[in-house]
DNA sequence: GAGCGCCGTATTGTATCCATCACTCCTTGT
DNA sequence: ACAAGGAGTGATGGATACAATACGGCGCTC
């Protein structure tokens, strides 16, 4: 963690940092942070590092009580299913809200990021394939209304720090990725939002089962089950 | 706004004053806050005060950037819109998660609840009917997991700041919101799923129309019936 | 008279200092 | 030997002092 170069104001820097650090896995879950020995690392004093951390805090992503040093929010196979619990229904409804307002153009950078994202599974590049990955997720729910997308972001660091955790030695199913992608860009196209939520759903909870594979072979995902199931729903015609 | 009689720490006291104060309407959306009056008021330093912002800012209830005051954060019918596109399907998938696991001590609990609501609402009395009324939804989506439901919860927080401000001088509906809720506790008891999260989806949609409608009658809430008719969406039998 | 720029003041951002709490290890008594 | 208690140490919580930024008013210029 070297000091910051930011010349943005120390609050808003020590928090992308640490945030940044915390969704790559460079902070372990459960690592404990002290604010003095941090603060110093990050050329800042305890006062602005605090405040990052209870903006943090709110995220989900560092968990703190009085007078105990901050922790990094652990893993658990139950936070993990209700994460994606309430993930998967609302990219289902996102992405309905979004089909009808998509542009060619937006189909058309997507089909940027895919080819991106084909390019870094090549090199077996984790790290650079997730940028446009996340990017084609954005723009798959980015005119489902502000309020939404950011909630969908935040959710989306959760995930995908359980996703960099858990599949870190994997194959990282990128084949099988690039097929569910392609598949879901094309029912957008198409404008079929009863199959692109569908599908997006199921591509979601793919994810989902893999990481709790790995997590707990014994765990039963039975909300996940009920959640996906309920936004597999296709919606009647006239609504 | 008194002096703070709590013997908690600084923050969290600040922090749930500050939010209440907001949630009751006491500080009314758009309202700046400046810290040294605002400190001296609350009896403590800009330092727990300023975290507090940062917590109520993630919240969602304060808006801020740098170098300039911290507003309360202002309404809008698209963002109320919003908010229920996030909060109808949630609800929805969390009251399906709760029925299996709802006690029959927690029906009789409810039908407690719905007896003050009854109380409250004969006297008129919104600030008291407001109490059992969340405590009755609370206990609705209980057993969805603690994360959805602390999800839950902040939603509830930015819904019920819009009804109180909108709402205020009106009948508050409570007559037939007290249908609704009989309605929807009788479908818990007989453990209809689909029956009870489409009632609740619509008893939702109903206050989020009723909003609406006061803010802006000729906003037209095309997002909302997409997630509404989504969320009425009957499960098929052995999921 | 209107618009632009400068300066003073008010407000926020950060650092430092002090108070308080928790945790550890050592002592002491049984 | 073991458990309970206490002191010491190191951490966090909060208050204050200082720095930097923004905002408003005033005067100047065109």
């Amino acid at each position: 963690m070297e000091k910051l170069a930011s010349e943005r104001h120390n609050v808003d820097a020590v928090h992308d940092r640490l945030r940044g650090a915390i969704l790559r896995g460079e902070i372990p879950p459960g690592e404990v942070l002290q604010q003095v020995p941090l603060a110093e690392e990050l050329g800042v004093s305890r006062t602005p590092l605090r405040e990052a951390f209870r903006l943090l805090q709110r995220e989900g992503l560092l968990e703190g009580s009085p007078n105990r040093s901050y922790r990094v929010t652990s893993f658990s196979p139950r936070d993990l299913e209700e994460l994606y619990v309430t993930f998967i229904p609302l990219q289902a409804i996102a992405i309905r809200l979004t089909i009808p307002r998509m542009q060619s153009a937006d189909i058309a950078t997507m089909m940027g990021d895919l080819a991106q994202m084909d390019h870094y599974a090549q090199a077996q590049d984790v790290e650079g394939w997730e940028e446009p990955h996340r990017e084609y997720h954005r723009r798959l729910v980015q005119h489902a209304g502000r309020r939404v997308v950011e909630l969908l972001e935040q959710l989306w660091d959760h995930a995908a720090r359980y996703r960099r955790v858990y599949l870190a030695g994997t194959s990282y199913g990128f084949d099988a990725a690039a097929a569910e992608h392609r598949e879901l860009l094309e029912s957008c196209r198409a404008g079929n939002a009863n199959l692109a939520s569908a599908q997006l759903a199921r591509h979601l909870a793919h994810t989902a089962l893999d990481v709790l594979a790995m997590a707990d072979e014994a765990f039963d995902p039975q909300a996940l089950k009920v959640a996906l199931a309920v936004a597999q729903l296709p919606l009647p015609d006239g609504v």
